[in-house]
Formats: C-alpha cells, structure tokens, sequence
DNA sequence: TTAATTCACGCAATCGATTACATTGTTGAA
DNA sequence: TTCAACAATGTAATCGATTGCGTGAATTAA
C-alpha cells in the first residue's frame, strides 16, 4: 500500500519545481531536452502517475465525452459504443458510458452526473419513456456539445445522428406486401414514441402506394420491458385472424410475434410473414431466420463521435443532421415459396 | 449558455461565506436550519450544481467504481452490470464502464485510468488475453479494493466473485453421457484461458467416473474473436468423424459447433449433442434450441457491489471468496428421442 | 559593445469546492 | 455576575495539478 507520489515530492528530490515536472511531462517546448529526460526517467521510475482529478480541476476539460443510452442490453448501442469508442479512443478521449434503463429520472441524473463532473460532450440516445426534454437543453445551456443518436428529437437544438426511419419502413412493407401479405400489423413499441411515429410514416405510405386500405386496428401498442409482447401481440392475433403479415419495430418483438404465431399453430412464413428491426445477431440463428431491417450502428456511433469532436473544435458549428440509409436483410421469416 | 453559477458568487449573493453555503449543501448540523432553507432555495433558483471534479479533489474519493469488462456485447456482463448498479446505485456510488476487448494493452490503460481519475474501488473481468497481472497488483498497492468477477485469477489477493467450474462442467457432461454420448468434444477457447482450464476438471472427472477413456484429441483450442469457431470446429469434426457430443466453452462456439454440425449433414441432437456455457438469451430460440449451462450474472454482480462497499468499510477486510452454482438448462439441443 | 530576443526555469495564483481552526454571540450553571 | 459550554458562522488552508508572469543567462542583431 505505497501511497502514491505526488508532484511535489517529485519536484523536491529532482531539485526543481513543480512547474518544471508538469512541463516536462505534458512536453512543453520550455523544458530543455536533457532535464526532460531526466524528469521522465525518475517520474516513471518513481511510479508518479498524475492525478488527473487535480489537472481536470485546473484544466476546465476532462477529455471525456459521456455517453448516455436507455440500454447496453441493445446490439445496436453496444456497436455504437464500438464505434465512438473507436473514433474518440484514437483522439485521446475517453468514453464513459451510463445506461438509463428506458427511464426519464435515469436520463436526467446521468446529465446532471455527467455535467457536474465535466465531460467534454454528452452523446445521447434518448430513453423510450422520455416525453419533455428541458434536462437535454441543459447540456446546451452550459455550452457543452450534445449529439443525439438513434433516439432523437427535434425538440433540442442539437446535432443528431440517424436512420431514415421512413424509408427503412417503406422498404420493410414493400417487401412484405411483394411477397403478397394484404394485411399486416404494425407492432409499433410503446405509444408516444417518436421513432414509432416516424416508422409509421413509411408503413402508412407503403400501403398508400399499394392501394391497400390502411386499418388503423393494425396497429399494435407495447411496452418495451414486456415479455417481448407475447402475451400482447398473441391476443392481438386472435383478435384479428386475417393478418397475414408482421412488421415490428424491433427484433423482440419481432420473436414475440413469431412465438405468439407458433401458440396458434400458424406457420411462418406461409400464412403470417415476419419482419423485425435492428438485424440483432441472433436473427440468421432463429427459427425461422428473421428478416430484418439493418441499421449501421458503429458507422452512426463513429459519426456521431465525428460530430461531438466537430463540435469541440469549432465551438460555433450550428446543429448538424446525418441520416443513414438502412438495408432490409431478408431471411426465411418472410420468404414464402 | 448561461455560465454556470459557483459556490462564490452564490455565497456573496446571500451574503454568507462559502464555507456556509458548502455546509448547508451538505447538510451539516453546524448551520441552522432557517438559514439551510434559504440558502437551499436560493441555490436551486439560481440552478446551482456544485463542480464534484472540486469536491472530488478535496474529499479525495468520488463516489464512483470502476467496472472493468472484456466487452459488453457478453449478455453476463451486461446483466452483471445491471446487478452492480443497482447494489451500488442505492448505496450513493455510480458506476464506470470499461472495456477491454479481451486485449490485456486495454486493461492496464483501463485501470491506470480509473486510478487516476480517483475511482474509490475496481470490479474486474479479466481479458482472455492477459497471461500477466502485475497491473492488477498496482490497484491493491493504491489502497483501493480491487474484486474479481467471473475472470479471475489466484496471482492477485483480491476477492473474487466466481462460479463453481468444475461442478458446471461436471454437470454439463454427465448430461451428455447420459444421454448415450461416448465421445465428447471440448471446445476449450484460448489455450491457457484459466477458465477453460478448470472447466476441463470438470470435463475430466465426469468421463473418469463414467469409466470413460479421457482422449487428449477431444480437446479442440479457438480463439475467442473468430466467426464463432465455424472454420476450427468444422475441420475438427472432419478429423474425427466419431465425435457425439461437444461441449463447448460458451453459446457462440456452442453455435458455431451447429453450424458446422449442419454443413457436416449431420444431426442435432442424434448425431451430435450440444451444451454450451452462459445460458444467452436466444438460446431458447435457437433451431434447435441450445442445452446450455446458467450462471446467475445479476446475483455475482450484485455479491460483487456488496463485496466492494465491504472492502471499502472495511478496510483490513481480508479477500473473500463468493462461489456460486450454476444450472443446466436443458433443451432440444442435447435430448434425444 | 549594447540592446533586444530567446531560452529555461521558478514563483505564486488558480481551478472550485471542503474543512480544520478561529471567532462571535448565547445560554446556563455556579 | 462570571465563565464554561455550545451553537452558528467566518477565515484561510487545502486537495494536486497547470499556467501566467517574472527573471537571469545565453544568444542574436545592430
């Protein structure tokens, strides 16, 4: 249990002061290269490790950017976090990740937490159950980058990173409506939810497009921390034994469905097709393989890292917008032979 | 972007010292409570955070653990952090996220990080690549409690959070031979992967007390980065077609291992059985579905957050040592008719 | 040769809170 | 009435680094 040494001892028994040692450690051009030298040598032999509380005091910057996402249980955030760890890892910051658990109050104490211990930048992924969005405007308010990813709002003037939800839909229906599906339900994720709302869009225009009459009974309101929606999507089923198609917002309940299905004794592909959202790993493994729509998480978090060091560098950068296009993997859930 | 408010300036406004405000904030007894209130109200009005990079500095600890893990996309980790939070979120401490990648480079940058910015204790997951623990050794020397979870190693004198290994596995192949195997494979991981090691005890003793001949060829080596072992298990069932069952080290190469079961032409579970380790949670919905072994994440997670707060009340605490059992979750994968 | 730079380093302020110690005003006991 | 004990607040040191400014010596320009 050796305490740690400190600046100033170091200082003392190389006979200089403790402005030269941080000098010579952080390479300052005013340190001559032989008392350089021998600063360093005797720091790591001495096993001086800066505290790095203390420069981050004196500094005003952390060279942190938080990251806040409702969950690492996700594929999606944890390609994301792949991604701006990378971006972000080779630009000498580091990334401190919280989750929030879908939750509102989680979402507005990481902020606060993350602010009050100075990161850099805050990238966000907005939490499902979030419906006011004053806790974000704070980020702004204390003039420090915020890019939201994946989860966004137009409520908060700042930068975001994200998919054309629209038209990732648009493509999802197309495709079932091709393999001849006339009526299709929408498992649309909890009520309220913007990213729903905008995947709705390319479903209502799919069918539009088609001719298909668009049934508002079609649609399929779940909470997320459910059983991935079996229960609900099972009664739904039995209460509309006309579907013959599956579109879901995700790829739990995408496999609710297709376990609901499979507890009616229906047959996947043939008599419902399935489409899910998110290309989770695990989708090729199903029974049937899950067709669903693919989203380029790393690519949208080293993006979105891209745009946080954008931000830092030219502090006076307006809000920027990215849209990613998706790409429907098709499997065997929606193939009918 | 108003600029945030310090303890100063709110101190001058009230007309108080700052050594007040910090004590009202903090709840002292020393202030009365009339001028608390105000100086309370006051604070909140004008949306005053206190800077904890400060507070940190002077307190000299942070209310914060570091939790270091080879990745986040391991669904135990995942929920082993969920059991961390939630111990150590009701206890006052956050929580900092840290991967490895498996890469050992990553986990001493992780710890010396974590060290200097001050966190009060370390829960570690050791990579699959560190053969060498002198990093580990640097967190006991700071003073600061260091637990191991799940990855551990018995070159560091720290407390660990573990499954029983050898029991695991000695569970998993009995079920295997009691389902009529004779020839199990072992997918070991990494050679010298400490976890694989002991898991082959178990292997071992459970084809010793069947009467089994122990055939040093079953023992089949991959890393932990490949497509899941597809290419290396493949060869290896063509090397030695006489293979019944394999028990592999986790779900990923426990799928791989399908894979190359049905490129093979091959039947699962009648021609070949298959348990894999870590119970994820597409495993039940996987064709067939996955024999596989459970750990309780969440409850090591949460023993690890307890041991922790221990280590940190506690401070001449001797390491400890939390075994827990796991279970074989049997399904199609290993059943035959 | 002298003035003007540049070099290489030290002194001390600083970041924003917390807290040991000092100080003042009250209360109560002797 | 006097003094100890205590309650409530202020003063200033402190945490451990970074950095603006100052200074003497060495170098360069004139």
């Amino acid at each position: 249990m050796s305490k740690k040494i400190k600046i100033k001892e170091l200082a003392d028994r190389l006979g200089v002061s403790t402005a030269t040692v941080s000098r010579a450690l952080n390479d300052s051009w005013e340190i001559s290269d032989t008392l350089k030298q021998r600063i360093r040598k005797f720091a790591s032999e001495a096993g001086y490790k800066p505290n790095k509380i203390a420069a981050n005091l004196r500094r005003g910057k952390t060279m942190t950017i938080g990251v806040v996402v409702p969950s690492i249980s996700y594929n999606f955030n944890v390609k994301a976090i792949e991604g701006i760890e990378q971006v972000l890892g080779s630009n000498g910051y580091k990334v401190l990740i919280v989750q929030t658990m879908e939750k509102t109050r989680f979402e507005k104490e990481a902020i606060e937490y993350l602010l009050s211990n100075g990161v850099d930048g805050i990238i966000l992924s907005i939490a499902a159950e979030t419906r006011m969005f004053d806790h974000l405007n704070i980020v702004i308010e204390e003039g420090k980058p915020l890019v939201l990813m994946d989860r966004t709002t137009r409520n908060v003037s700042a930068s975001e990173v994200v998919i054309d939800h629209e038209d990732a839909s648009y493509d999802a229906v197309s495709h079932l409506l091709e393999v001849g599906c006339k009526k299709i339900a929408w498992i649309a994720g909890p009520k309220g939810l913007k990213l729903g709302v905008l995947r709705q869009r390319g479903y209502d225009k799919a069918l539009e497009d088609w001719g298909i009459p668009n049934d508002q009974d079609l649609v399929c309101y779940c909470e997320f921390h459910s059983d991935m929606g079996f229960d609900r999507i099972r009664k739904f089923l039995i209460d509309r034994p006309d579907i013959d198609g599956i579109y879901a917002i995700n790829d739990r309940f995408a496999i609710g469905a297709m376990g609901a299905i499979h507890s009616l004794k229906r047959k996947i592909p043939d008599d419902i097709a399935v489409v899910g959202f998110n290309n989770e790993p695990f989708d090729p493994l199903l029974n049937p393989s899950l067709t669903s729509v693919y989203q380029p998480s790393s690519k949208m978090g080293e993006e979105a890292a891209a745009l946080i060091l954008k931000h830092i560098k030219y502090t006076d950068l307006l809000p920027q917008r990215r849209m990613f296009k998706t790409k429907l993997i098709i499997r065997d859930s929606s193939v009918r032979r």
